[in-house]
DNA sequence: GTGTTTCTTGACCGGGCGGTCAAGCAGATT
DNA sequence: AATCTGCTTGACCGCCCGGTCAAGAAACAC
């Protein structure tokens, strides 16, 4: 493919994944049909072949685009701080917050993950996610801050409570995202300090 | 449906569930044909729509077994203890060997919340189990062994951190079970007791 | 053996799917 | 005016899917 897009191309093609995602989150990938897709759009499917190869290749660009943005998001919410636990703590917010915003996305990862087409693409920009925010629980257990634990586990126990509370209470509940970010906050600092004294 | 079934007749249809189970969980459940699951049993197609009125009919069974036995699993792991911490360990722990045990259904479970036809089903079953584990929760918070905070929260910080763990260590990377428990349990302790002293 | 019920077969059906393509349109370039 | 390139059309194709069903085969009952 690797078509040359005039800025009116570039702008169905954004059309094109913006209401694909929409459809995909509400009734699934395998469900949605292409004609569906450009019937939305009151375009013809050769529209849709024009800008993706494959009805494939727009989910994992979707997926792509989506892990790109909630990284960016992230970075720039984390900022210049230097307090390694706070970093986590705002990572743990603009994720929360991203979902929030994103709710559609939510679903589709979960889907993606499932289907040995996707999880590649996906389990990519999650050890990316991960990665990120490893050398921050490190910088903490290191500063006596954090429990001496596996800061692979421990990151990936944040991102366990994040997703979860994102979809259960963000998600599904609609509550605000704030007061689930604070329970969020509060659980995995919790869990990473860890002073289970008796 | 509800046909009356002899010894023969269930085997058969455990014989298709759990085939079905492997493929959906492999392949994915919409990219997996009726015409597959009953090739790899060497039986004709009819077989199929005689146990099951159609392949949505099959899933949701599958699924509503598989929550079953999780949750007797459970309440059999908690037995009678009667330290309402110690039960929620005890949940987390029997949660994680029976994942352990049922890899595929972890990602058929992820599958299924994603399909508004199943989220349902599924949605019921998580509901069940995160009221078995509330009342734990709440006896901790009264015997102030557990911070004050909702403990529908807190149960399903709990969860996030179980099922994430469970996908990220034990499935995909077959870490040992223990190990993976031993560090869920840790982490979801902290983050309920969740002294965060200075 | 006869009747009844449970189970099995596999050709068949209608329909919808992902994907193709010859043809045409529109705006910029020359 | 002519041309070229990015974009659009929608009928069409071959395939395979979920599901049906008339016709039996086993198992059991008596």
């Amino acid at each position: 493919m690797n078509r040359r897009l005039t800025s009116r191309g570039k702008e169905r093609r954004r059309q094109l994944m913006d209401h694909a995602t929409g459809l995909f989150a509400d009734n699934g990938y395998h469900p949605t049909s292409v004609a569906e897709i450009v019937q939305g759009l009151g375009v013809g499917k050769g529209v849709f072949y024009w800008y993706f190869q494959s009805k494939e290749e727009l989910l994992v660009e979707i997926l792509r685009e989506a892990q790109h943005d909630l990284r960016r998001s992230q970075q720039q919410a984390i900022g210049d701080e230097t307090d390694p636990v706070r970093r986590i703590e705002l990572g743990i917010r603009s994720s929360l917050a991203w979902l929030a915003a994103n709710r559609r996305l939510i679903t589709l990862f979960q889907f993606a993950a499932t289907e040995e087409r996707f999880a590649p693409t996906l389990r990519r920009g999650q050890e990316v996610a991960i990665a990120d925010v490893v050398p921050h629980v490190k910088e903490g257990i290191v500063a006596g801050r954090i429990r001496d634990a596996d800061p692979l586990v421990l990151t990936h126990a944040i991102l366990g409570v994040t997703n979860h509370l994102a979809r259960a209470f963000v998600m599904e509940r609609g509550e605000p995202t704030d007061d689930v970010a604070d329970a969020a906050v509060a659980f995995c600092l919790g869990g990473l300090t860890g002073d289970t004294n008796p």
